[in-house]
DNA sequence: ACGCATTTTGTAATCGATTGCGTTAATATA
DNA sequence: TATATTAACGCAATCGATTACAAAATGCGT
C-alpha cells in the first residue's frame, strides 16, 4: 500500500468538469474566477487534500522560495545564532534555509556559491571565509542575479548589502573601559588575518588610546589566531617585555580565555593586577567562576535584520539591485575579568 | 544588462543539430549514445557553461537532492554539531540540507513536517521536541513514503531508523565514575520530561547503585528542567536534607553548572567534599577554572552516521522500508569537578 | 429578440529535463 | 543481392502549475 497519491490540480479540474486553468486559477485567487466556482475548488481541493506542488510552480516562476546560508562553520555559536535570527524570520514568509559550510577555505565558499545557484536559492547571505581574498565568485552571484547578503564578515562589492556590528566602536569601547578602570599599558591581541572586522576593532583600541592619551606600544599589539593557545603565547611574550601590560584586550573570547589562563598559572592576580576582556560573547564567558568581560554581537538579531534586508529587496522591483549597510551597536558587557568597580 | 541567460539542453541541441533527447542521454551517460556524439555533447555544454537544472529534473524524478532536519533550536551547541555531522556527510552526495525548529512545541514540528513534505524533501531528520506525546504527525511521513531517521531523542515508531547514544550505559558509567571516587550518597537530577534519554540516564544510575550495593534513595532523585536555576534550586533543596549527598550527577550540563554554583556559594569544597558530572560535554565544561566532568555524546559523529543509514536505505530498493538502530558509545570525561585521583 | 459589452472559462504553450517507443542508417548474415 | 540485426538517434508525452490569448456565456439596452 504506497498510499496517497498525489493531488493534483488536473484530478480536482476533472471532478469538478472545469479546466485545470481554472482551478489554477481560483487558488491563487485570480478575480477572473466567479466567487462561486472559487469557492467550490477552494472546498474541494481541501477536501481532495490538495498540496501544491512547489516543485512545478518553482520551476515556472524560477523562485524556490529557498535562500542558503554559507558561514565557516554551522556548530559555532555565533554563526548558528545569526542563522536561527535568519530562519525566525524567513519561515513566517513561507522561504526554508539552506546551510552551507565554508570550513575557513574559498575553494569551498566558491563551490558552495556554484550549487547553491544551481539549486536557484532566492538569495544568498553569507560571512566569507579568512582565506577569502578576491570577489570574482561573489561577482557570478550578482551577474546571475541572485540577491546577496553579507552579515559579520563583509567584503567591499559594489551591489551587496551588509548586515555588521560596528566593530570600530566595539573596539572603541572595550579599550575605553579597561582605561576607565584605570589600566594604561592596554595590550591587544588581533586577529590574524586579513577580515575587516578586526582591523577595525584594532582601530577603534588605537582610537580610545589616543582619546585618553596613551601612547601606542607596538609590542603591546599581537596576532593572535582566534584559538586557547594562542592567547597563552600572547601572555608569554607580553611577559617577557620590560614594562609588562596592566590589562588585555583580545579580539576573540578563546584569546582571552587561554590570557586568562596563562595569567592565572603566573600567579596574577585579575582584575586587580591586570584586567581582560574578549570579544564574541560565547556562552562560556558567562559561566566562568570569573566570568569574562566581553562585546556581544547580537548574532541573532543581526541574522533577523539580514533577512529583513533580504524582504525588502523582494518587496521592490526586483530588477533594481539595492545596496544597504546595516551597521548594528556592539553591546559591552562588563564582568569580573575587568571589573574593577570604577565607572 | 542582465546577462547570462541560463543554458538549457536546446540551446545546446540546436548548436548541434541533435534533438534535445540526445544532448540528455549524452550528458547522462546513456550507453545508447555513440561516443563522438556524447563526447561532442560533453564538449559545447562546457564551452556553453551549461548547468543542469535541478528543479526540472527534480519535478521529473520527484527526487530533490533536499534533506530537512528539524531540531529544538539550531544554535544550542549539540544540534549543530548534529547537523554539521549530517552536512558534511551529504554534501558529497550532492545533498542540500534544510534546517527547521521546533521551538520544543509539537504544534511547531507538525507544521514544518508538513512544509517540508510539501517541498518534497528526500528524507527527514529529526530529535522530537520535548512536548512531542503521540505520533501522528510522524505516521504522515511515512504514508508519504519519505524516509525519516530520528537521532538522540526518538520515538518509536515502526520503519524509522534511529541512532543515538547508549543513555543507560553513560548514567551508569557516570555514576560508577562517583562510586569510584569514594561517594555513596549519589544525587541524581533528571530531565524534567517525557523524553526516553532521561528516563534511560536514570536506569543506568540506578543500575550502578544497585551493582555497587547502595541505597536508591528517593530523596536523591530531583527533577530538572536543563536550567542553571533548576541544578540551585536542587542543591538547595538537597541540602535540607539531614544525610547530604556526596556527589551530584546531573542529567545536563547546565543543571551541573548551576549546582556548582550553589555549592560554592556554601562554601563546599569541589570535588573534596562533593563529587559533580554533568551531561553532553558543553563546550563550557572544560573552559571553566575548574573543569566539569561529563559524558560526550560525540554529535557530530552522531549526525554523519544518521546520513549513512540515510544514505544506505537509498541505495537498496525504495520501496523497501528498512529499520535501522544505532545505539553509540558515550565517552566519560572525567575532570576536576568529580576527579579525586582515584581509579 | 437582436447586438454589443462584459464575465467567466477553456486551449494550448511554457518552464527544462527525462524516457518509452519508433525510425533511420549501418552492419552482419544467408 | 536480399534480409535480418543492431546501433544511433528523433518524436512526443510527461512531471504540475501558470498564463497569454481565444472562446463561450452572461448581461444589458432597445
Amino acid at each position: 500500500m504506497s498510499g496517497k497519491e498525489k493531488v493534483t490540480i488536473y484530478d480536482i479540474s476533472k471532478k469538478l468538469n472545469v479546466s485545470a486553468a481554472t482551478v489554477s486559477r481560483a487558488l491563487n485567487q485570480n478575480p477572473k474566477i466567479s466567487v462561486k466556482t472559487r469557492e467550490l475548488v477552494a472546498k474541494t481541493a481541501a477536501e481532495m487534500n490538495y498540496k501544491q506542488n512547489r516543485l512545478a510552480q518553482a520551476l515556472k516562476s524560477g523562485r524556490t522560495n529557498n535562500i542558503g546560508v554559507i558561514v565557516p562553520y554551522i556548530n559555532r555559536s555565533f554563526f548558528s545564532s545569526v542563522i536561527r535570527g535568519i530562519e525566525e524570520e524567513l519561515r513566517p514568509h513561507g522561504y526554508h534555509v539552506i546551510i552551507c559550510q565554508s570550513h575557513e577555505e574559498v575553494s569551498n565558499e566558491v563551490e558552495q556559491i556554484n550549487t547553491l545557484l544551481n539549486t536557484q536559492i532566492d538569495c544568498i547571505f553569507m560571512s566569507v571565509s579568512k582565506t577569502t581574498q578576491n570577489s570574482d565568485h561573489i561577482k557570478k552571484v550578482l551577474e546571475e542575479n541572485t540577491p546577496l547578503v553579507f552579515f559579520d564578515r563583509k567584503m567591499e562589492v559594489p551591489g551587496v548589502s551588509s548586515v555588521v556590528i560596528d566593530d570600530f566602536k566595539a573596539g572603541f569601547m572595550v579599550t575605553e573601559h579597561l582605561i576607565k578602570q584605570g589600566c594604561t599599558r592596554i595590550a591587544h591581541l588581533s586577529g590574524e588575518s586579513n577580515l575587516e572586522i578586526y582591523k577595525y576593532r584594532h582601530e577603534g583600541y588605537c582610537a580610545a588610546l589616543e582619546k585618553y592619551g596613551l601612547d601606542y606600544v607596538p609590542e603591546y599589539v599581537i596576532k593572535a589566531n582566534s584559538k586557547i593557545e594562542s592567547g597563552i603565547e600572547a601572555v608569554t611574550q607580553l611577559w617577557d617585555l620590560e614594562l609588562k601590560p596592566d590589562a588585555i584586550f583580545a579580539a576573540g573570547d578563546y584569546v582571552a580565555l587561554g590570557a586568562i589562563q596563562e595569567l592565572r598559572d603566573r600567579n596574577i592576580k585579575i582584575p586587580e593586577e591586570v584586567c581582560v576582556a574578549g570579544f564574541s560573547n560565547e556562552p562560556f564567558t558567562k559561566y566562568m567562576e570569573l566570568p569574562i568581560t566581553s562585546i556581544d554581537q547580537t548574532p541573532q538579531l543581526m541574522g533577523k535584520i539580514a533577512a529583513q534586508v533580504f524582504l525588502e529587496q523582494v518587496k521592490q522591483n526586483q530588477t533594481i539591485t539595492i545596496e544597504k549597510k546595516v551597521v548594528l551597536p556592539p553591546e559591552l558587557f562588563v564582568r569580573d575579568s575587568s571589573d574593577r568597580g570604577l565607572k
